[in-house]
DNA sequence: ATCCATTTTGGAGCAGCGCTCCAAACGGTG
DNA sequence: CACCGTTTGGAGCGCTGCTCCAAAATGGAT
């Protein structure tokens, strides 16, 4: 008897059927819209339109869907670049890739920085890795530079995650106001940040990330 | 449990008195206790036998408490540094104070990369460019460098905090788990992952964080 | 077609969070 | 003493992640 009267009721049948794909593909979208804040569980269950026992029905907890949904976004950053043959080339197009999936998901950076240890940062250590044996590094130098190379690549995205949570849409905003407050900094004590913030409004974050693989590289040549 | 000593002192303030360094005090304590997650304005209270209101009549909130915090044990790492003299010496000197820093009280190391305009970062970013300049870094690539450095110490700090959020009090620990992880990994897709798991739990993150350093710093020498 | 075991769903409710707001207590000044 | 700005403690709001459970859908076996 209520088996009609709950069809016609509650809508049709789920054709849309909940799945753990179908969830971190919309907690990305949420992510994207709106920052790492606007990912709740109520904002989820709000746009697939269902309960927060169903999402969990699926999903172990927050965290672990934060992974997932970083995974997914670094997997997609990294398909680009398993075709390039030179090992320095090479490092510098894995480095870019990061710098720019996490440019673009700015919570991906964040969660990359906070929980390394996740599948998504392997896939990055996995290919530096291979790249450097490519390159010629020693056995026992091998882990060291990737960890330099891995630890710079963290904290650039962490500074880029950073950026976004401070001003969430306008990317040049945040470099006007962090200049305008350095600017404003006692002169006698930060000479060189008064220095820098000069610098800041016309510099490009992503070639100055580069620079700095660059730089990490060729220290990595001077212990051939 | 508290005592009260207030009334021995003859016409004095309270010698409990509130004040916004009781408080950042009694924050960093707790901090360094029992990690990020325990610092809450209830935790504070408590400790401080105190209410809510009173405590955010001396501080704005949650964040600019943290970076007080963070201020106040970055600050203390940096007195030790500012008398050494080789440019190169202190840069690894400031490295590693930091490194120290963020490996006793990790939490810092989160609040550091998560909000690097704040204070902390700046007297770190200011002492690095003075001695890159020392080091005859030409002007131009003054702002490169220090980012560079700046970055890759950011992201070591967050990967402190991060190991410290894993297993907040064995250390040691954390490598094991994260070998014992790796170990187990596809060899087919992770061969480079593996290996570094077997050199894990050998390993000392100090002497490679400068290992780290020394590979910018060599880098840095070749564009002089 | 009917029954049942299993999976999947939706939501009420809990404990905890940061924070606001306000009444009361305090302390210096006339 | 009265006055008034400062400081205090706590009730309460809106939000969070998450648990738990009853109900609904599903997929055989009969």
């Amino acid at each position: 008897m209520e088996l009609m009267a709950t069809r016609t009721k509650r809508g049709e049948r789920r054709a849309d059927a909940l799945s753990r794909e179908r969830i971190v593909e919309a907690a990305i979208e949420i992510l994207d819209a709106g920052g790492e804040s606007a990912l709740t569980i109520r904002a989820l269950t709000a746009r697939l339109a269902t309960g927060t026992g169903a999402i969990y029905h699926h999903v172990a907890n927050m965290n672990e869907l934060l992974a997932a949904a970083t995974d997914d976004v670094i997997a997609n950053a990294m398909t680009d670049v398993v075709s390039v043959a030179d090992p320095r080339k090479a490092i510098r197009a894995i480095a870019l890739a990061v710098f720019d999936a996490t440019d673009s998901h700015p919570w991906a950076g964040s969660q990359l920085s906070r929980e390394p240890w996740q599948p998504a940062f392997l896939q990055i250590a996995e290919s530096l890795g291979r790249h450097l044996q490519a390159l010629g590094v020693p056995q026992r130098a091998q882990f060291d530079c990737g960890s330099a190379l891995g630890n710079y690549i963290l904290g650039v995205a962490g500074q880029n995650a950073a950026r976004a949570r401070l001003h969430p849409h306008d990317r040049s905003a945040v470099l006007e106001d962090i200049a305008a407050r350095w600017a404003q900094l006692d002169p006698d004590k930060y000479p060189i940040m008064r220095q820098v913030a000069a610098q800041l409004p016309e510099h490009d974050d992503r070639t100055q990330f580069l620079v700095g693989i660059d730089l990490i590289l060729a220290g990595i040549t001077t212990v051939l």
